[in-house]
DNA sequence: CATAATTCCTATTGACTTGATAGAGATTTA
DNA sequence: TAAATCTCTATCAAGTCAATAGGAATTATG
């Protein structure tokens, strides 16, 4: 399951994404217009700022804007960062390889064959979703 | 990421699938030749239990073995048991679905649209391994 | 039938994570 | 200079995870 802070943090740059590109939105916009806790929305927003994946402007009529075309964010950039590697175990993540503790030989491992799989099969939706896409189906569906 | 009792959980029932299927194997066997705290792994072969997936016979000379044939018991039924659903939001789980708590319409979601092609891609990959497979890959390398 | 070997059950523990909040500091614009 | 905003660090309660402990129930066997 993905978290609540994983949630949280599409749900404003899917805000960003729908708000254009004008000028750079405040967070207390985003957390009323989308119901997130203004405090944790500002640390969710940090961390999303260090990853280069949203920009801010300090100091009065400042905020925070995409940090780059919202094509070319996608959902596994977000939850990356929110909730960590997406892959079900060390041994198989692509961008946070780790032996597993108890792992006595990696090239042998059923367990790790399957997870590598699914790692993979995963990989490849979340990283195609991307939140100008998602926005588009937005509109399409009339909810924005 | 697998919790620690998902990795225990499936291997040893690769451990009772390599073994065959001739006399329950009982719990210290299991725990001492797959490096598995004992307690552990009884709270565990317990909970595999509930679900069928191993059956057990008590007393003397009791233990456990497999509760169907191993070709049937799928790396997504073990890790349902283990770590709950495979889905990354409750609103995309087949097992055991339940709304989002702050959803306001489901059908128009564009998180749960992505979460929902992840789920099934990876359902489908880990429904479709199991563990006479598995131990099937384990002896051919080998490893067994 | 008594005993030993085993699973079954409940409770507890310490470490860590999650979701959320508080308050002061730094920066920018008007 | 003042107001508005992001930035940073610290803290908190509740929950989860991994592991352990101890005894109750069950069964094979001498």
């Amino acid at each position: 399951m993905i978290s609540q802070k994983a949630r949280y943090a599409l749900r404003a740059l899917l805000y960003l994404t729908a708000r254009g590109d004008v000028a750079p939105v405040q967070i207390s916009e985003i957390a009323e217009s989308e119901k997130i806790p203004r405090k944790f929305l500002e640390a969710i927003l940090l961390e999303l700022k260090k990853t280069g994946i949203v920009r801010s402007h300090r100091g009065r009529a400042g905020g925070y804007s995409l940090g780059r075309p919202a094509k070319d964010i996608s959902f596994a950039d977000v939850l990356r960062v929110t909730d960590g590697p997406l892959a079900l175990s060390p041994c198989v993540s692509v961008m946070a390889y780790r032996k597993c503790d108890d792992c006595f030989e990696e090239t042998v491992c059923a367990i790790r064959k399957a997870l590598l799989a699914a790692r993979d099969a995963t990989a490849q939706i979340l990283e195609s979703r991307n939140l100008a896409a998602a926005a588009q189906q937005l509109r399409r569906s009339g909810a924005l």
